[in-house]
DNA sequence: TTGGAATAAGATAAAGAGATCCGAATCGCC
DNA sequence: GGCGATTCGGATCTCTTTATCTTATTCCAA
């Protein structure tokens, strides 16, 4: 569901992100505050700067910084750089002919279920993450069964 | 999202269930129908057998079929013991403490994503397909926008 | 201009998934 | 019991992902 490579980047844009939008920060410091192996972290930066999710800035006091605002930059503009989501283009069982006229038989499921975590990665943007944590700690302890819909209900009110 | 031995699986469950509850399929068939490397697909198969969803039958018109009623096989029995869906037990970011009290900035927005994709594979059956495949068929053409919440709909009000 | 600090980029090693092959065991039928 | 068909299990190979290392390249400050 999700690969070691796209749970680093999560991590990493996650500190940039409560890091701020301005400040440079060193592949060091996320990797150490992370817990990723720093050489391989270098690696996922530099592909989600060249995706234009990151800035980057060598030299000293150099590092990499969020290129754009938080609301700006989905779950999916961090992980389809660096994963094969291509995976669900095309028929799961195979077949050459495959769409919502003629479809297989996992057609219908499969569009189902896909639909819902893509559009949830899509939709879903660092500045969520943010106010919905906030969010979440001043109604702290209110629900002993957690509501998943709640997230997703949120996201629609932003418009 | 889902890994090329999980796609195998499923191509020959579908497969499987179409031809019925009773009758054995030998690899050969089941390959070449489903446009998946014999070698291969047989490694899969004595896997789902060994998880028990599958039964095999060794020597002349042996093979393999489902071992219990479609309605009872989810997309979650086929999947889980092929892939490492353990991936999400524990915290995306990495902390040692994140529950539902003391979260880390991804937690509810995983939660969310997570829980529906997972509870979609734990709750569709081989039997929903071929149910929503029929249905499908008869409403064809119906819609020019399809409704991805309808599947999912569909499956609560089985009870 | 020089030196220190940082990222960029490529080569490479280790690990896991994907795929293949072969011999052994098992079953039905003759 | 012997034979053919089939699955089972282990060994092996390839490819991708993951991870590391080394060498440039760039920038800032003195």
């Amino acid at each position: 569901m999700l690969t070691q490579t796209g749970e680093y980047a999560l991590r990493a844009m996650v500190y940039l992100a409560r890091k701020g939008e301005n400040a440079y920060s060193g592949v060091k410091e996320i990797a150490a505050a992370t817990d990723v192996p720093p050489n391989y972290l270098a690696k996922i930066l530099q592909q989600l700067a060249r995706a234009g999710v990151l800035e980057s800035q060598k030299g000293f006091g150099g590092g990499f910084k969020v290129a754009r605002k938080l609301s700006k930059i989905t779950l999916m503009d961090i992980i389809d750089p660096l994963e094969r989501i291509e995976k669900f283009k095309g028929c799961v069982l195979g077949q050459r002919l495959c769409n919502d006229e003629v479809a297989c038989p996992l057609h219908h499921t499969w569009k189902a279920i896909s639909g819902q975590y893509l559009g949830a990665l899509r939709e879903t943007t660092l500045q969520d993450i943010a106010d919905f944590r906030r969010k979440a700690e001043q109604v702290e302890g209110a629900d002993a069964q957690p509501n998943y819909g709640e997230l997703l209900a949120s996201r629609e009110k932003r418009g």
